[in-house]
DNA sequence: GTGGTCTAGACCACA
DNA sequence: GTGGTCTAGACCACG
């Protein structure tokens, strides 16, 4: 579980450790039916609050990521991911559109922009490449 | 000036009207040396807050969008906009990295995502055209 | 024997055991004087812990619709069914005024929930159709 | 504001709360548009946590109820209740089923079960007659 | 003053 | 042991 925190940052330390979650789903190192630890390990792990891990835990199992299984615990969703629907879209376009107004006016072209998408992507996609299951 | 706010998103009205403003400029409907309406008057056609709206201006000035002089009110920096510095880019691919990854495991691949980026620019982009007022 | 468990479901296992075999009755294919499974052997054919299965037989005991005797094991009670008490009633009432309010915040008509009582009551009894296994 | 907590009871007060605003919504004595109390008021006004009524404040915002207004602090949602969604349909029959399981099995038929359905739903309705506004 | 976030410590139902 | 709930007290961003 390699998970990053930045404690001083302004973005939620529940939203930091969803995301990162998310990465983690998305770089393969973690998969659906794959068992997460508990919120009072994980909190321990990572020295925070066990309510801050669950309410990550929750916003993911909301939005279908996560199951909680009554035998297993918290679960990557084993029905697989939620696709991309309409509300997750709107919300992308929102975000991107701030970020692109910004990036027009500094000077960043167009395609500057996709590149940059596109290599954050990829590394999002590569750092769990081989898929390390060390559980 | 057409700035829409939505008084129940999740995002601060001050950060939607920075915002606004800077697609204003991106779109060419704001150019260096225009000036901005008062913080009194633009927060009464907004109907929102004084301090609402000078937080946006500070925000914009912090970053050197905005000039703000005693006399001549506050106007889009007429020393052209600040550049792509690191730190900007270093903000960037940190929200971008939330949102790949969610995009990333919702099932949307590179390409779509890039795609979607350039639409969004485009979209910026075109907002303003024709609103080239004085030339 | 037609349990189906949802692990991922927020109402607890021993209620869903508990509830399904009073669906079992309700349709006839369980009958007063029938025998039901030991707690050890139901555990193993559900994949479930024993405490579970015999926490739901204790439930049913508890109100009535069980025997345990040490020898014959678990049976649904030869004497017939307890009534229509006043503590159900209650119970009834009170999870039914929940699901009312938000039926009627949604615009669903008094009707149409009355409807859906009945059919649902229909499903229950109808699912036995056919199983009176011994007359 | 007439709410009436079973802090004894085994529903979580926090289903309670959302419970009986949605039947005050149902009532009429809650209109879309309303503001409700703040967390911090109501908290005191029923002598619950802050953090009770928000997760009751939060369920509903969740499933489309209410709003958190950047203005005028939390609101049922003015631009309306949402509708009978198939994920509500299929909770109603799941929490049907089983009560409707039990009802059958002590004698009560169907009629009478839908009978109870509508006196229910009436009670909700007719308990805000009139619509008292009085905020 | 509002809601949002985080922490800390506690009890309970469930499995 | 798990997650779910509740409490208490705190800080901060927002308007």
């Amino acid at each position: 579980m390699f998970v990053e925190l930045d404690l001083q940052s302004e973005t939620p330390i529940y939203t930091q450790l969803a995301d990162q979650l998310l990465a983690g789903i998305a770089s393969g190192a973690l998969r659906p039916g794959d068992p997460l630890p508990s919120v009072r390990s994980l909190a321990a792990d990572l020295g925070i609050n066990l309510h801050t891990v669950n309410k990550a835990y929750q916003v993911l199992k909301q939005e279908g990521f996560l199951q909680v299984h009554r035998k297993r615990g918290v679960v990557i969703n084993p029905d697989g991911m939620p696709g991309v629907t309409a509300a997750f879209q709107d919300r992308l376009r929102h975000q991107l559109r701030g970020m692109a107004a910004e990036a027009a006016v500094r000077g960043m072209s167009q395609e500057e922009l996709a590149e940059l998408c596109r290599s954050v992507y990829d590394e999002i996609r590569q750092s769990g490449e081989g898929g390390n299951r060390d559980e």
